[in-house]
DNA sequence: CGAAGAATTGAGGTTAATCAACGAGGGTGG
DNA sequence: CCACCCTCGTTGATTAACCTCAATTCTTCG
């Protein structure tokens, strides 16, 4: 486990004791003993594998409500880190599992869970590049809170990750999707200037090229 | 729901009434009404979803013990379709929702099913085709019954799905499919003469190949 | 035996990866 | 405060992997 669980840890008894990180470190790595179930309270995370010689698949980036820590067997079988500041409920595994509430929480979260790995199969699977980084900013735009604005016109989101994080979340080089990035710019569907991840998007213009509709 | 559930259905109330398929029917279709859940007795079903333009993308395939039909919302969000003949268990959802020692026993049945998403979202994103297609048969040897005979020697299995098939599960097309494995039957991984899908495997020249290990 | 589906193989095209250079922003230390 | 460095992003040139199109063979089944 990290150094940062303990440090920060604060108990909690029966509840599940709140725990929190900075942005870019290790929550749980490959091969860890199975000991606590986490609850994203704020902030990202994402989930990932690396391949022994280096090559990395992040397979979800999850938000406040979600869960993870969850493994079949009683080890870790995927790295989870952090990608903004992250404040977590951690369940101690023997307890969570004897909690039949708590078990059926988990079980909907799964099923959420498998419906959006499902959906990033198809991507990594069947979609071309520029479709790809598409569908990827309408995840983001779907998975913000205010969710209202705007439904059909322009929207402003905020990309977190890197060029190298996205790149091994949708299964491309960083120089794929920077150039993706590039022609959406150039085909009028998202505008920015700075690099601080702000940009202007067009949804009407952006959802029939992730492939999906 | 398909035809065959109909008339095949034996009711066996309180425990879940049987059904059986032949190979290659549609057992889900996508944005049906959830109303039963599926556990495999026998056979093996394959769990896909198809872009609008008819591109395809396989992202399990699921065996003796396995449980499908499950979704967050009340609508399936992929199709379900037969390998083999197939024989079903079929829980009435409400059912089923209320009887906690089988909400747990899906929860282990997903909790296992994420992990083997998280692989293949490995495969699919960051493996070469070469790669994916010796993962695949290594996956066809790790889930045999008589997984005793022979852990580092020679072995043979039964490839069950066809070139187009293996290509929609590998994200891939069937020619590389196809030329993935005359390379490796070059190479003395593998032999076969007929296209019956028997082949002979060196799981000691395999496993290096996949990327994995 | 003929037809249809499946697998193989070849030739050529396209997409994305690789290799490489450069610019912008942010932080650190002199 | 400024120079430097480092990371991140962008863009260009080239290469490699895989896809597409096409022809041929194998297998099964009526």
């Amino acid at each position: 486990m990290s150094q940062y669980l303990e440090k920060a840890g604060v108990e909690s008894p029966g509840v599940g004791r709140m725990v929190d990180f900075p942005p870019r470190v290790t929550i749980i790595d490959e091969g860890e003993p199975a000991r606590s179930i986490f609850r994203i309270v704020t902030g990202n995370v994402m989930i990932s594998k690396l391949l022994p010689d280096g090559r990395r698949q992040i397979f979800e980036v999850l938000g406040p409500g979600s869960i993870f820590g969850v493994t079949p067997n009683g080890r870790h079988d995927s790295v989870a880190e952090s990608l903004t500041d992250v404040r977590l409920t951690a369940f101690e595994k023997g307890l969570a599992e004897r909690s039949s509430s708590f078990t059926s929480l988990v079980a909907d979260r799964l099923k959420v869970q498998i419906c959006a790995l499902h959906g990033h199969a198809v991507l990594l699977g069947r979609k071309s590049a520029v479709e790809r980084v598409a569908s990827y900013i309408l995840e983001l735009i779907e998975a913000r809170e205010d969710t209202a604005l705007a439904p059909e016109g322009s929207v402003t989101v905020r990309v977190l990750m890197t060029r190298s994080e996205i790149a091994d979340y949708l299964g491309l080089t960083l120089e794929t999707v920077s150039r993706a990035f590039s022609q959406l710019k150039r085909d009028g569907v998202l505008a920015y200037e700075r690099h601080d991840g702000l940009m202007r998007v067009s949804i009407r213009r952006l959802r029939p090229l992730t492939g999906t509709y």
